[in-house]
RNA sequence: GGAGUGAUGGCCGAGUGGACGAAGGCGACUGACUUGAAAUCAGUUGUAGGUGUACGCCUACCGGGGGUUCGAAUCCCUCUCACUCCGCCA
């Protein structure tokens, strides 16, 4: 949520911001044409509500009858006209919130002007594709072959775009899982299992309501949502409270399967584990002060790199134009890992600055040393890393000739002794 | 699932229709005293919104929502959460 204070007093650098997004800057006027109306309102009501508060203390010491029940009569009138008002102003606030609640952020300065994600701009390759005396196989047929992934179980239990790990791909993913967590530790993050059932609240504070309500899955019933991410749960954390200055930064990583209905992307890689409506995920998360979110995020970014690096897997690292960034994003950097099989990048990781953003809609605040007024703080996120495609590129760039997959020197520990899946 | 109790400021805790934005205590901050500290004394100590150049003034907020009333922390309804006891189950 932006704050309404810069719509009001900077409303081009808004406007703007929308059109370097390829947005329709439309709901900016909508704005503050109702801000206006809110205001006068306002007036109107506390104008009222400040007569009747002291004509009221006037009646409770009033002794002729006559006259006090005059008063009464018309403090009943005014009575009628506030709560008139009041009905009013609710709905100018419901209209109000209901559309600065679908504005996404600014984008950061430094972000690049692009219309979408080809124009985002690659920074750094890191590591050389590995070169293959053989043809490298697709996940999708070294899987099956190998016995660890079963597509076919995973479309009979549930449906399309399911899929189950068996054997040692089951615990392939489980290591992943388990050294990300160990090294993001070891990083600084705290470990959190938080629920991967949230209330609508908590979806709306960190930015997927109202907005990606049709990518949610929603138990109508007791009105629980799966979690899309563990950023969900993780921004929910901290809803509503005021922190101490000397508590940040908070520095959080959690694992939590992540789902979601994928419906704007029906049709688009449905070969494989690369996109599912159930997948795994490693992820990291800081709440701190605004000063130090940039250099934050460069940090996270360079912990998110740890884990490519320490897989020995080939990455990218890009930067993603205005066109391309995240609804709360003002700064993302995306991670790419080569993946020979499929023969292309994926992302494995986005690492953004969201500024006050979500700290504004969770209304998470804190309170800086010596007093002072209290602020809004900043929050960033990361995948560190997501697991189905970290486990394709693991899969295809150890794949042997044969088939069988080598297992990374540093999930060896987790894999019982196992250093070749075959 | 059944029965009961409760939710008040950073924390504890009083308050059952008007003088309550809320006693008292703790904590924190400022000042005085002190070489310094402790102790003591005095003062300050919530959030949000509106309005004015400004000391300020006004409005709202006592778990959430609704109602009664000229007026609600206080009365009524409802929801949520916590605790206690019983039942059931992993």
């Amino acid at each position: 949520m932006l704050d309404i204070n810069v719509i009001r007093e900077t409303p081009a650098i808004v406007r703007k911001a929308l059109t370097d997004r390829q947005m329709d800057a439309m709901p900016v006027e909508q704005i503050a044409q109702l801000d206006v109306q809110r205001r006068t309102c306002i007036q109107e009501a506390e104008r009222l509500k400040a007569e009747r508060n002291t004509v009221s203390k006037e009646i409770g010491k009033m002794k002729d009858p006559a006259q006090r029940q005059s008063k009464i009569e018309a403090m009943r009138l005014v009575g009628e006209q506030i709560a008139n008002l009041d009905e009013q102003l609710r709905q100018i606030e419901e209209q109000l919130t209901a559309i600065a609640a679908t504005i996404p952020n600014l984008p950061d300065a430094r972000a690049p002007y692009g219309k979408d994600d080809s124009e985002n701009q690659v920074i750094k390759v890191v590591g050389e594709p590995r070169v293959f005396d053989f043809e490298p196989k697709p996940h999708w047929d070294l899987g099956p072959a190998l016995g660890i992934i079963n597509f076919e179980q995973g479309v009979k239990i549930t449906g399309s775009r399911f899929y189950v790990l068996s054997g040692a791909g089951a615990r392939l993913q489980r290591a992943l899982i388990a050294w990300m967590l160990d090294l993001h530790i070891r990083q600084g993050y705290t470990e959190k299992y938080t629920p991967f059932m949230v209330k609508a609240e908590t979806l709306f504070a960190s930015g997927q309501l109202p907005k990606f309500r049709e990518n949610l899955y929603h138990d109508a019933e007791e009105d629980y949502w799966n979690v899309p991410t563990a950023e969900v749960p993780l921004t929910g954390l901290h809803i509503g409270d005021i922190l101490d200055e000397a508590q940040l930064p908070l520095t959080y990583t959690a694992y939590t399967p992540c789902f979601r209905r994928e419906k704007m992307s029906a049709g688009r890689d449905v070969r494989g584990i690369k996109r599912g409506h159930q997948f795994d995920k490693v992820e990291m998360y800081i709440f701190c002060k605004p000063e130090e979110s940039d250099t934050l995020l460069e940090k996270m970014r360079a912990d998110a790199e740890q884990t490519c690096a320490g897989l020995g897997l080939p990455y990218r690292v890009k930067q993603l134009c205005t066109g391309d960034l995240g609804f709360c994003a003002r700064f993302t950097y995306d991670l790419e890992v080569w993946s020979p099989g499929c023969g292309e990048w994926l992302e494995v990781s986005s690492v953004s600055n969201v500024g006050d953003f979500q700290a504004r809609r969770a209304n998470i605040r804190y309170r800086p040393e010596g007093g002072g007024k209290v602020r809004f703080l900043h929050t960033l996120n990361g995948s560190g890393l997501g697991m189905p495609r970290t486990l394709i590129a693991v899969l295809e760039n150890y794949q042997q000739a044969d088939g069988s997959i080598v297992v990374p020197e540093a999930l060896r520990p987790w894999m019982g002794g196992v250093d070749v899946i075959r």
